[in-house]
DNA sequence: CTCGACGTCATTTTT
DNA sequence: TGACGTCGAG
């Protein structure tokens, strides 16, 4: 390892190397970013840095002359870490970021095969499936195997195979015990089969394929290991099995040096899709880490919010051992919330919400986070009445709507028409008289032939025949007319010539679509002249120093059959290829309601991550968190603490927890218990807003333990805890109303009258129908004709009388 | 091909 | 409850 140069000894001593950046790291931090070039596990805690120290690392080392970018890797699960981290890195330091591979996993092995394809065995252009594309690829394997697709879920199936791969096997190295398996490896090697002639990988494979290609290829894993001085692993505890072997690959050899894992092992909270947490002992095991670092100093949040977080998760066994700690003194205490229903939880939660805008925090910074989606619905419905503006994480993303997905299919025909998935998904959309029959007899044609469907349409004669005639020549039309066009240009050809604008131009829900189409022009655009990534993934795997060829180290021979761009620009895709690949690998925003300030409501699982002045913990309730079907197992429940623990995290400020009486859930009412997880927390960070133990009583806790411990679920309570409920109501007490708001209702419901009209700024115009209930609770029935009838409740709702 | 009726299902999810 | 997929009728 190269040292930072000799100071002149006669001049005064220059300030070493790196130590701008290393100012204000607290002495873990510090430990961490220098430590030496050898086996590293961090432990970083929530709100500990974290991002911070990677990339200090990364500035660090190159700073210090330890590193050039070309040695060094580091590797994310999202490409929103990925971009955050290259942000990052260059407000630190003018740093070459091209010849640094930053990125995901994901985004990392496309670029090495991309690099490679000759050597992987795929087609130099190859483009990559997305979880929809990989589902329907599975269910045409199955169809045209004749298998049952109630035995074989095209879904399930899926799973079966991403699970295999990435437990590194392929299907000749399965275990065949019983039919169903026989049947299931017979599926997994046809869809590879089919994915091979069609030119396409799924996700699971291009970890997979770069993996082997790294296992087999010595030259190459010799070239690699080389090169890649420092590796660093972000969010390590969330790695697969195939994941921490990709990894082992590319380590550089020698116990592996220059391995830099950052993970915490309270925040794995994805095993249920095949992340091991084991990985993090296996690894400070098996690279014989000598140290680990931990980083417990918080700065994100509050004492009473840390104390919380920690005893909470000291109830976990098998854990590394970390203890969070803040300098910012206690704070508020976590404010808990009972409610009789779902519907009063949201109204609470709202009027809370609000009173915080009011006092001038802003919307951004007030989460509402939730253990599974369906809950977000009583709380939307609640928001929505209420006029105020929020954002549900977790929708479509943009490269996964319909009317995108449809131009990027005939965009992909454009460059490779055996692309059958694409064929099919836009061979009759916009619609041109080809059937289902026709696309059948074409099917069978292509299958009988091992043929694309694209190859086989001059088989199939018949009236769809020449309708099918007509949709190769304008695929081909397409390509002939957006040769040497521009990216952009190619797309908004496209977009006409498909027929999708005018379609879209003509259906009445069709705005936004082509709103979206147009977006999409942007995307490419904005593709094309970003920094970094863009051109990267187009002018690809180039090497920094001779551009044309890869590193040296590469034995010739293996070079010449391992990098093979054009040979006049260098470029080893077009554009537009790169642009596919880009719109698989990423599938962009959940732009909901992007732009206007608004409360962020999203599953905990979301929320990692992220932080906000003020979070909402709702729903917490047995059987929903932790979630019933986690209890089987200590396993399971521990990553239910986990993932409270995720969610306690988020918060700096102020925290709230609440959990209802009732709720309804799949159309029934529910009767709840409140979540074990309030026993696992220190009573004195806790304020009760309600007075405790009310509602639900003893009676029915101690009859839903004994169900519990029968063995049958919370399901089978409803019964049960009906009849409970009607007991303990008369006990039930409304908490006071504050003196405050009940003068704000009174104002309110006193300028409504029944039969009068009111205004409400999302339905408009109505006539009020009922009032009733006073205080908090009090409602409106109104009807907005055109909206319908609705209650709204006083409390929220933005309702003004007009005359 | 389009539309409506009916049946089924219901943690968590990135790439 | 409600979203989504499949199937049959027009």
């Amino acid at each position: 390892m190269s040292l930072p140069p000799q100071e002149d000894m006669f001049a005064p001593p220059p300030p070493p190397a790196g130590a701008g950046l290393l100012k204000n790291l607290n002495p873990e931090q510090y430990a961490a970013v220098t430590a030496p070039a050898e086996p590293s596990l961090i432990l970083a805690g929530a709100g500990s840095g974290k991002t911070r120290v990677l990339t200090t690392r990364i500035a660090w080392l190159l700073q210090t002359g330890q590193a050039t970018p070309g040695a060094i890797m580091a590797v994310t699960f999202t490409n929103k870490a990925a971009k955050e981290m290259l942000t990052r890195l260059s407000t630190m330091l003018p740093v070459n970021v091209r010849g640094m591979w930053i990125g995901t996993f994901h985004g990392l092995c496309n670029r090495f095969l991309r690099a490679h394809w000759k050597l992987a065995g795929l087609p130099q252009g190859f483009q990559i499936l997305d979880a929809s594309d990989t589902v329907s690829a599975i269910k045409r394997v199955i169809k045209a195997m004749k298998l049952d697709e109630e035995r074989f879920v095209p879904k399930q199936v899926g799973w079966f195979i991403a699970g295999a791969k990435e437990d590194g096997l392929r299907p000749k190295d399965i275990e065949q015990r019983d039919e169903q398996t026989r049947t299931l490896v017979q599926i997994y090697q046809a869809y590879e089969d089919q994915c091979a002639r069609e030119g396409v990988v799924d996700f699971a494979e291009l970890m997979l394929r770069s993996y082997e290609l790294m296992r087999d290829n010595l030259a190459l894993r010799q070239h690699y290991q080389h090169r890649f001085q420092h590796l660093l692993v972000d969010e390590f505890q969330d790695t697969n099995k195939l994941q921490y072997a990709w990894l082992k690959m590319f380590a550089p050899p020698g116990a592996g040096q220059g391995v830099f894992a950052v993970g915490d092992d309270d925040q794995s909270i994805y095993a249920f899709r095949g992340a091991r947490v084991g990985n993090m002992s296996d690894f400070e095991r098996e690279f014989r880490v000598k140290k680990v670092v931990k980083l417990e100093q918080n700065y994100r949040s509050f004492g009473n919010i840390l104390d919380a977080a920690n005893t909470l998760i000291s109830n976990n066994s098998r854990r590394l051992g970390k203890n969070l700690r803040t300098e910012m003194g206690p704070g508020e205490p976590i404010r808990v919330h009972e409610a009789a229903s779902d519907f009063n939880d949201a109204q609470w939660l709202i009027e809370e919400a609000q009173s915080l805008h009011r006092a001038g925090m802003p919307r951004q910074e007030i989460a509402v986070l939730y253990r599974s989606n369906a809950q977000s619905r009583v709380i939307e419905s609640a928001l929505f009445n209420a006029g105020i503006p929020y954002r549900v994480y977790g929708g479509l993303r943009f490269f996964e709507r319909a009317e995108v997905k449809h131009a990027l299919a005939y965009l992909r025909l454009i460059e490779n028409p055996n692309d059958d998935t694409s064929f099919l998904r836009v061979v009759n959309f916009p619609t041109r008289g080809i059937g289902a029959r026709t696309i059948e007899q074409l099917q069978d044609a292509a299958r009988s032939s091992g043929r694309s469907l694209w190859q086989s349409v001059g088989a199939v004669a018949g009236k769809g025949g020449a309708n099918l005639v007509g949709f190769t020549q304008l695929v081909d039309s397409m390509r002939n007319l957006t040769q040497g066009l521009t990216l952009r240009e190619i797309i908004e050809q496209v977009v006409e010539t498909s027929g999708l604008a005018d379609f879209y131009r003509t259906e009445k829900e069709g705005a936004e679509r082509l709103e979206n189409l147009a977006e999409l022009v942007n995307a490419a655009e904005a593709f094309v002249t970003q920094e970094g990534f863009g051109k990267d993934a187009i002018a690809l795997p180039v090497d920094e120093t001779a551009p044309g060829t890869i590193a040296a180290g590469l034995p010739l021979a293996v070079a010449a059959a391992a990098v093979t761009p054009d040979a006049e620009t260098g470029e080893i895709m077009s554009p537009l290829a790169a642009f596919l690949t880009h719109a698989s690998l990423e599938a962009g925003d959940n732009q909901a309601q992007a732009g206007q300030d608004a409360i962020q409501l999203m599953t905990v699982h979301s929320a990692k991550g992220l932080e906000f002045d003020a979070v909402f913990i709702t729903g917490l309730e047995e059987g929903l968190f932790p979630h019933e079907n986690s209890l089987s197992d200590s396993d399971g429940l521990e990553e239910e603490r986990r993932l409270m623990y995720v969610a306690i995290t988020r918060a700096r400020q102020r925290l709230y927890m609440s959990f209802c009486q009732t709720r309804m859930l799949h159309g029934q009412t529910r009767y709840n218990v409140k979540s074990r997880f309030f026993d696992e927390l220190p009573e004195a960070a806790l304020k009760w807003l309600t007075p405790r133990n009310q509602g639900f009583g003893s009676g029915f806790a101690k009859e839903y333990q004994e169900a519990w411990s029968r063995g049958s679920g919370l399901k089978s309570m409803v019964g049960a805890g009906q009849r409970a409920y009607s007991n303990e109501k008369a006990a039930w007490v409304e908490p006071p109303v504050p003196a405050s708001m009940k003068k704000k209702v009174d104002e309110e419901h006193g300028g409504l009258r029944v039969g009068k009209g009111v205004f409400h700024t999302k339905f408009g115009e109505g006539v009020l129908m009922t009032l009733e209930g006073s205080g908090p609770d009090a409602r409106a029935q109104v009807n907005f004709g055109r909206h319908g009838v609705k209650w709204l409740a006083l409390g929220v709702a933005k309702l003004t009388p007009i005359d």
